[in-house]
DNA sequence: CTGAAAGCGCTTACAG
DNA sequence: CTGAAAGCGCTTACAG
């Protein structure tokens, strides 16, 4: 693999004149420059760009950690980061801390080992040490979907407290009463929210005495066993609504079971742009965000705050959700119990 | 951002002791080691590592190259790879190539000059220029899922000859004999080789004058135009094969469109895991491929590869599909018509 | 229009 | 057990 000076010696001119072709700066002779686009051609010469990377201490590279890729929600976040970032010539690296505080911080390190320039992160905690790390470092960090209990840094993120208050309003207003919010963790803030909008349109309702929130994991088995607690507890709810696409997979499993004897008129209300898969239900309703959007969004914001480091405005954008009906058969209300 | 410089003077030591500490290597007196690691600590140091990238000609990198990522197919695939590369200390850059070749010679430039140590592509082509760029730098590769024209290469692929064989003689089996194939290109392997196993089931049950292979793309836009065309001809066919799952959405879209009156009974056959959202079909049956274990296996083979240079057979390794029947209610055969 | 020197942050190889 | 020198591949800043 040949290098600038192995190019410049073969062209017969200084390696600064080879780097000026490559990079088309200032002035080159007609003569001098096919020389050397000779040379590089014969040499398949590719310039290594770790060199400028540590003079100017710019890698052009940014970190990107989600929790876990296969979740329809992230890819497509994913998908629109890396459309930004291709766009702005970025390089992403991906990783998936499968909620884990401590794969965080262990890819955060390493991250910055590599000299990323900036991070886009979902933190799988609202007090993540990784971010503080970051900060001490003084790389800019744009939160995806997620607030933390730090005011200071830039965030794109879902409103979810409102998108819970108008996913549980939609259920009351179809006669539903008895309905359950199988939940994620108390230290994620989309599962905060989330139990924070339920409860306010329950409240309203004059339900708040059926408030009845569960709280586990983002995951298809802590989704199984909340599902399957609040099936089988004393008053079967007649609605379920599940934070996440994760969540509703598990308790599908549940409501899907025939051995259970579940009736199959219970209504399904499901958090993230459920993969239509579930729509096999009879009774469904969800929730969603514009994630490729929210993507391209937050990359966009790194990609300026680091054009502008002067810059110290912090920017914290709630995009809206959506409600999509998906019922494939019948009304989804509990009329007929 | 303190450099090893600056902790080896607040340490009193030379920058060789501070490397030592930081990488466990060879003997340090227990009280040097604690200066530095004091040192360490009070200025934040975090060890760049683009310096031995630089000298020891390895970045612990590899470039990853799917068409993109948002199809659920390749998403798994890249978890599998990303956990492969976790355990193995690699990081991942991650691009889309939409299909395109320039799109993925520009992506594969842009990551040899970033140094990465080794590439997993699915080329956009049997013929993809990327891969002699690539080979010219004398870096190894492991293809995902793709066939090339080049016997050289490792890869890891899905049979689809043989699952494309299955899943024709399944609705053959049914009864089914107007079985059209809505296919990708003609210029990926995957696509030819689904032909060619539909092609041997047909032959084989004497309807080979019922061939009939549209050739479009891996894209929605192109399963709905195909679909539309197959549906809209002289002779129905009972039976829809989709070649992927992009082009089964496309497909849908024109099967659930009430205005082209199309029967709600034709069966549609899927390629590669399906989002189960389709099932909503009455008629569905998918086959699909243990794609985590593809991305895992291809990632190791690169370890591997990078670890043993000198190792020089070449790695073909063929994954099976397995048939899922996921019809949501009736039989998916022709026998109504 | 072209070039020699210095330096980005490390670690190998050698010396003591 | 510790350290001084050299070099990985570039480009900035200066000189001519």
């Amino acid at each position: 693999m040949a290098n600038i000076r192995d190019v410049a010696r073969k062209a017969g001119v200084a390696p600064i004149t080879v780097s000026r072709v490559i990079n088309d700066s200032e002035y080159v002779s007609a003569e001098v420059r096919s020389r050397v686009e000779k040379a590089i051609a014969e040499l398949n010469y590719v310039p290594n760009r770790l060199g400028p990377s540590m003079r100017s201490k710019r890698s052009n590279t940014i970190g990107l950690i989600v929790t876990d890729i296969t979740n329809p929600f992230w890819t497509t976040v994913v998908r629109g980061v890396e459309d930004a970032a291709y766009k702005a010539g970025y390089h992403l690296f991906l990783c998936n801390s499968d909620e884990s505080l401590e794969k965080e911080l262990e890819y955060t390190e390493l991250l910055l080992s590599r000299q990323v320039d900036g991070f886009l992160i979902a933190p799988a905690n609202t007090s993540s040490d990784s971010l503080e790390v970051i900060q001490k470092q003084k790389k800019p960090i744009v939160l995806l979907d997620r607030r933390i209990n730090n005011p200071d840094i830039d965030v794109v993120r879902g409103d979810s407290e409102r998108g819970a208050y108008l996913l549980t309003k939609y259920l009351i207003d179809l006669k539903h009463e008895k309905i359950v919010l199988l939940n994620g963790s108390q230290t994620v803030s989309t599962a905060i929210d989330r139990a924070e909008g339920y409860r306010r349109a329950m409240t309203e309702a004059g339900l708040e005495e059926n408030t009845n929130i569960f709280w586990g994991e983002f995951n298809h088995d802590s989704g199984y066993l909340m599902a399957l607690e609040a099936l089988q507890g004393e008053t079967r709810p007649t609605a379920i609504i599940a934070a996440n696409n994760f969540i509703a997979i598990g308790a599908i499993r549940v409501l899907d079971n025939f051995e259970l004897s579940i009736p199959e008129d219970i209504s399904l209300a499901v958090f993230d742009g459920l993969p239509e898969a579930i729509a096999v239900r009879p009774f469904l309703t969800a929730i969603a965000q514009p994630t490729y959007e929210m993507g391209l969004m937050a990359a966009n914001i790194l990609f300026e705050r680091l054009n502008n480091p002067s810059k110290t405005d912090v920017k914290k954008i709630i995009l809206p959700f959506e409600l999509k009906i998906r019922s494939s058969s019948g009304p989804p209300n509990p009329g007929t119990h």
